[in-house]
RNA sequence: GCGCCUGUAGCUCAACGGAUAGAGCAAUGGCCUCCGGAGCCAUGAAUAGGAGUUCAAUUCUCCUCAGGCGCGCCA
């Protein structure tokens, strides 16, 4: 028994009464407030309009049809068709639910491919707390994903090409050549973080004066090659060079992709943006050469006449798909712009067969949503196919007083070091706790001294006490019932409570699915872990001397252990049995 | 100026358009012969302001006020 199944049956005994009317067959059952029963339907109050007839008159002819078995009562509260489950209801589901496990939130495979791009952030200098927010949403929207059927494919996009790659190279030339008395200007909005020096430090280290004598491009294109390598860590490359360096490298933060693998996150895919400028230089017009993979985009544009020459740039008709403004793909200079590479990326995304793609952004990207659809809408995909999670900043505060963080004065907190101080877990669920289009107030202070009050550490807690109970059983060989006999035993509200919240899990998820609002994932996870706790606090298991109450217990027991796990693999925190 | 996000309890945040707006922290007062007290219970306290749509508005629309973020041939 499931959530779906319980629909579908009520949908069907009111397709007969309903018969003429035209109204939402897929209406969603909702959780009842405490004394109303389990769960409710709101369906007669959106019927009213159509059959004049008021809500309650409504509910008293359609509670006539709804004589299911799992019912228990039935009852009509102002309209409200209010259903009390009985305990044919609660032992069906709960044999379902022991023997699948966490299985029971998992449903059937659609065949259909979503890709979840987040984080991407440039390799110009480590993470910051900042992308800690990315990195979890993307993350755990992933996991939802995959819950609900989805083939999901985690990417991570390295903008490794374009103007802020050469002044990180630039910066880092500063410091090499500096190691070896050569003073140069330090180049105008370079990158001035503390790491910037060690990276050629630990360069001049290894290398020693090799590059010294090379010419500035490619002196440049070195330093950005190694500079890339030793901030975002193995990615894909092949170059055997780059591996020895890794080996001989003495760098104290984490890489890119080791602090997100410290903070739980793994990539199926690294893509980087370099790559879209490999293939031979094609012909687009007759004064417009460019790369090949950039080329095909340009080419559609062309066909659809959406592309013009102004000002000697290449410009889209992005006002045609309600952009404010039209938008430059190639310019002056003949160099690509951002806004081109990243609709090739995005039109190889939908070329691998991705039926969605998703991507998480900070808000300050906001503006290049429109244009990105305008594009999709340009080459023909649609701008459906991309859906954009836009998370607010994220202001953090130490010792009162917010710290300002830019990765071009150097000032900046590593999420390596966050991840230290107060784990993962709690990192991880912290984020995780606000939904994303709300400002979130980091204070690193609270964050520090929370640590142990965390609510992690309560929902975490919780488990354990439960698995402790498991392990008691066992020890003390405590004997139950078969589970038939369980459900003899009248389910009181508390226990109800339980297994409802665990009963409509599903739907919660198919909700996240498509809204994308995962903080309703802790919110959940604590409101049930409250519940188990009351429970716990308030009901004795093994000691219950009735073998019938005892064993329900018991089942409870386990099916909270069942969903609380399953909550943990989808935010990606830990199932400590003992703390 | 235009666009987007936000404004809920002292603080940090919840609430598919649904019934009595919920938690945590902070405050006050209770609960350990017990399967883990890192817990449980009780008390006080809130929808920025104004119109509108609806059977029903914290939620949708419009206006005002306040805070944040965008509006590059940057990425």
């Amino acid at each position: 028994m499931n959530i779906y199944k319980l629909q579908n049956e009520i949908s069907e005994a009111l397709s007969e009464p309903l018969k003429y009317v035209d109204y939402d067959k897929n209406f969603k059952l909702l959780i009842a407030p405490e004394n109303f029963g389990d769960f409710s339907l709101n369906i007669s109050f959106k019927l009213a309009k159509a059959l004049k007839k008021s809500p309650k008159d409504i509910s008293d002819e359609l509670i006539k049809y709804l004589n299911l078995p799992y019912f228990e009562n039935l009852s009509n509260d102002g309209g409200y068709i209010n259903i009390k489950l009985g305990n044919t209801f609660y032992k069906e589901f709960l044999k379902e639910l022991l023997d699948k496990k966490s299985k029971y939130f998992i449903k059937e495979p659609l065949d259909k491919k979503i890709q979840v791009e987040f984080v991407s952030a440039n390799p110009t200098g480590p993470l910051h707390v900042g992308n800690g927010r990315g990195a979890v949403i993307g993350d755990v929207v992933s996991n939802v994903l995959k819950s609900r059927g989805y083939e999901v494919e985690k990417e991570y996009y390295v903008n490794d090409a374009g103007n802020k790659m050469d002044l990180f190279a630039q910066s880092i030339r500063y410091w090499y050549l500096k190691n070896f008395g050569k003073e140069l200007e330090f180049p105008e909005e370079g990158y001035a973080g503390d790491y910037i020096k060690r990276i050629a430090d630990v360069l001049t280290e290894i290398f020693k004066d090799r590059f010294l004598h090379y010419d500035y491009k490619k002196q440049i294109e070195v330093f950005k090659i190694l500079g890339e390598y030793i901030l975002l860590g193995d990615a894909n490359s092949n170059i055997e060079e780059l591996k020895t360096l890794r080996k001989n490298l003495k760098f104290d933060f984490p890489s890119i992709l080791e602090s997100l693998r410290l903070f739980g996150v793994y990539y199926d895919n690294v893509f980087f943006e370099s790559s879209l400028y490999e293939g031979k230089l094609v012909k687009v017009e007759e004064d417009l050469e460019i790369p090949e993979r950039l080329s095909q985009v340009l080419s559609v544009l062309k066909e659809r006449n959406l592309l013009y020459k102004k000002d000697g740039a290449w410009w889209f008709k992005a006002t045609q798909f309600k952009d404010d403004k039209d938008r430059v793909l190639v310019k002056a200079t003949g160099e690509p712009t951002y806004t081109l590479t990243d609709i090739a990326y995005h039109v190889d995304k939908f070329k691998r067969g991705h039926s969605k793609a998703i991507d998480v952004w900070g808000a300050d990207h906001f503006g290049h949503v429109i244009t990105m659809k305008a594009l999709l809408e340009g080459v023909g995909i649609g701008g459906d196919f991309l859906d954009v999670i836009l998370y607010q900043i994220v202001h953090f505060f130490e010792n009162g007083v917010e710290v300002m963080m830019s990765k071009h004065t150097g000032k900046f907190y590593p999420l390596s070091d966050l991840i230290e101080k107060v784990g993962k877990d709690a990192a991880r669920f912290f984020f995780l706790m606000k939904s994303a289009d709300t400002h979130l107030n980091f204070d690193i202070d609270l964050a520090l001294k929370q640590s142990f009050d965390n609510p992690v550490f309560y929902v975490q807690y919780t488990y354990a006490r439960l698995h402790n109970i498991v392990e008691e059983a066992k020890k003390r060989g405590v004997e139950f019932l078969d589970f038939d006999s369980a459900f003899n035993e009248p389910i009181d509200p508390v226990e109800r409570r339980i297994f409802n919240s665990i009963f409509y899990l599903n739907s919660i998820l198919d909700d996240i699915s498509l809204d994308y609002a995962v903080h309703r994932i802790p919110t959940f996870t604590l409101d049930i872990a409250r519940d188990i706790n009351f429970f716990y606090q308030n009901y004795r298991v093994l000691g219950e001397e009735n073998p019938k109450v005892r064993t329900k217990r018991f089942i409870l027991v386990k099916a909270s252990l069942i969903v609380l796990g399953f909550l943990f693999d989808l935010m990606g925190i830990e199932k400590k049995e003992h703390m």
